[in-house]
DNA sequence: TTAAGGTAGCTTACAAAATTAGCTATGTAA
DNA sequence: TTACATAGCTAATTTTGTAAGCTACCTTAA
């Protein structure tokens, strides 16, 4: 098979399997931290999705007002879903919609009282089992792992604008192999 | 808000939110890597997951059998799924399905030659897309990071199990809050 | 100031992706 | 054998995304 990757600094004895390894692995607790999600949602009644819009409601509420494409962006799903998702949680009457008063396209998603209590109540169990997730990080690895992440993210911007670059220019096979 | 962690060692002044950043940017980065196997399936006329099939089928061929639950475990997707985009790389000449010999259940999964070629002419640009992706891994970097990815998938597994445990117990809300 | 064109946010209706459930065939163990 | 487990397939269903349309907002310029 050919390489995916040329850098050095990734290839082990001249083989990317180890590279290959570290992109499974993030994928596989990634998969692992979703069916999580899953289960916290399930103690409280509500799919995954729905406790993750509704925590993320929360949390970015925090910050300043949150609207139906604040959720979107945030979990990286279309803002037509956010829609779905949050009329669920209002007739559930844990969230709150109310058009927006100095901009009146945006609708104010708002956690009601009954949605914090939902949350609070499920915050115990939340933490312990956050707590084991991520019992491999020492204060030290959090630190750098973190900032490992930030990197990353930024340099996969870089890649996907490469990546449209090259898709654009009809000879890109070969600028590649030059690059 | 209530803390979604309790560890000391992932709290900055008492305050989760640099956890919090850590998790989204994890399934940042994974976005990105999702819209670059997008991307590198629409340069061999493929979408993202038949693309990624293919290329697993390559790769995993390498240390043995592939059949259909192979990939489905691999990349975390149903066996159904698998069945469906195999028919289609089929179809298309790409990845050859024979019934197995020893266990006649099985369905062996092969890449053909002309699957080889296809991932052959993407691998120039895939290695300098990749190599773009990871651009901020130094050598110790990558060491470090796969170290803590795998361990992060172990923790994964054991939050798993303390999250089924904790949903079996009637008063496991209480139980949580000991731990 | 206000009319016109453009943009952005939300929703509805429809389409696609992926899963679950149920079925058949094969293998395994009592 | 009989019973149970496993692999793959098909069909139905669920989940999520896309496209189109509506309303509201924001320029620009007459």
């Amino acid at each position: 098979m050919p390489l995916t990757v040329s850098r050095p600094e990734l290839l082990v004895a001249g083989s990317d399997a180890e590279f290959r390894r570290l992109v499974h692995g993030l994928f596989g607790f990634l998969a692992r931290h979703e069916a999580i999600r899953e289960g916290h949602g399930a103690r409280i009644g509500l799919a995954g999705i729905e406790y993750t819009v509704l925590i993320s409601i929360a949390h970015l509420g925090v910050q300043g007002e949150v609207n139906v494409k604040t959720i979107a962006d945030h979990l990286r799903v279309s803002g037509a879903f956010v829609t779905t998702v949050t009329r669920k949680l209002q007739s559930l009457g844990l969230v709150e919609k109310t058009p927006g008063d100095v901009d009146r396209r945006r609708i104010l998603l708002t956690v009601t009282d009954k949605g914090f209590r939902l949350l609070d109540e499920l915050a115990p169990s939340q933490r312990a089992i956050n707590d084991v997730e991520f019992a491999c990080l020492t204060r030290e690895r959090f630190r750098l792992l973190l900032e490992i992440v930030e990197d990353l993210v930024a340099c996969g911007d870089r890649a996907v604008a490469l990546q449209r670059y090259l898709a654009a220019d009809p000879a890109a096979g070969a600028e590649a192999k030059i690059l």
